[in-house]
DNA sequence: TAAGTATTAGCACTTGGTACTAATACCAAT
DNA sequence: ATTGGTATTAGTACCAAGTGCTAATACTTA
């Protein structure tokens, strides 16, 4: 036994803060009691149901949610997009993306912008990075508009494979270039 | 009448799209047509019920706040490190860091990982990432553990700079190689 | 007028619950 | 041991917002 009704729900609190997608029966299971203690328990806490919570979670985004992104799962804002040419995105680089200690942007998030971007600007349903190598020329600093420019390669290399070129800019100053070459599912010239 | 079902159809696109928070019996309502004509309109364009979109609605914003990249120092749990020398930090891939689509992880949360790991590694004040080759080598599905090792080359390219080799596995099988050449204000062989 | 599309109706069933009642279990104190 | 109080479990009826299916009706148009 968990012990203590209050551990439980302790751990109540926190496995839904933690994932607000959880349904009463999945807790019931991970904690070992009835469904009806999990109901119990949420309406001593006060804890809407899923559908309730889930829709929490949905209208809270809604509000500031309309522009920021048009397509999923893209890091960064994108503002142009012609498939299997070219794309262009913008990230507002915040304090939560940059080290405390000198204020720089970490390197992954750059790098996140152009690995969506790549990824979006392939006109197919599956697409995979396969192979990169990118360089970050110059430092960006919070508040940056980081925007970045993802051009398809037009010759390829072999069947399957695309390459796509990525360029970011702060200011009409390069701060990243990279290279990636990307896998599809289908051939990608024609079409 | 609205006028032909395409019409209504179209218009039944926009809605949702400016308000994916309707059911079907306002829709029903607002075109004056039954309920079960929206169930066919829907079943057509194949656009999924209320709380399916409530539930795209949440997770979307569910992966741009929470996990999108978090804003942790490390991403992945650092569980050896021997400054200068290699670094083993462990990195659980869950559901928010996969495609939907087809459950692979999406690579940057590789290479986020692999490029906190490089940064950690470096027994400096200040380490940055300067340019860096990586290959996906396989794909990695959610649940899986990776477990991603830095080391850190002996022989210096030049002053201020620092190559560090990361390889990736889950179960011992290779998923992710990179190179890392890092910038560092101090020296990096002496001490 | 007959065929074909579009629309509506109705019913059984599903999920993930609420609301409520009743039974049972457990632990402690008198 | 009996009583009491809390905790837990079980079971029922019900709800919202659907899916899936069948069948009937309406509208059009050749």
């Amino acid at each position: 036994m968990k012990r203590t009704k209050k551990e439980r729900q302790q751990l109540l609190i926190e496995t839904i803060a933690d994932n607000p997608f959880v349904t009463d029966e999945q807790l019931a299971q991970q904690f070992g009691v009835s469904v009806q203690t999990i109901r119990l328990d949420r309406m001593e806490l006060s804890i809407p149901e899923l559908r309730e919570r889930i829709k929490d979670v949905a209208s809270k985004n809604y509000e500031n949610e309309v522009k920021s992104l048009p397509i999923d799962e893209v890091i960064g804002e994108i503002i142009d997009i012609e498939l299997d040419k070219r794309a262009l995105s913008i990230f507002d680089v915040g304090e939560e993306h940059v080290f405390q200690r000198n204020g720089i942007a970490r390197g992954h998030h750059l790098f996140a912008q152009a690995n969506s971007l790549a990824v979006a600007v392939i006109d197919d349903e599956l697409a995979l990075t396969v192979k990169s190598s990118v360089a970050f020329v110059k430092p960006v600093k919070a508040g940056d508009r980081v925007v970045t420019k993802a051009v398809v390669r037009t010759q390829q290399t072999e069947k399957n494979r695309t390459i796509i070129d990525v360029t970011s800019t702060v200011n009409n100053d390069i701060v990243f270039t990279g290279e990636f070459e990307m896998y599809r599912t289908k051939g990608g010239n024609e079409t």
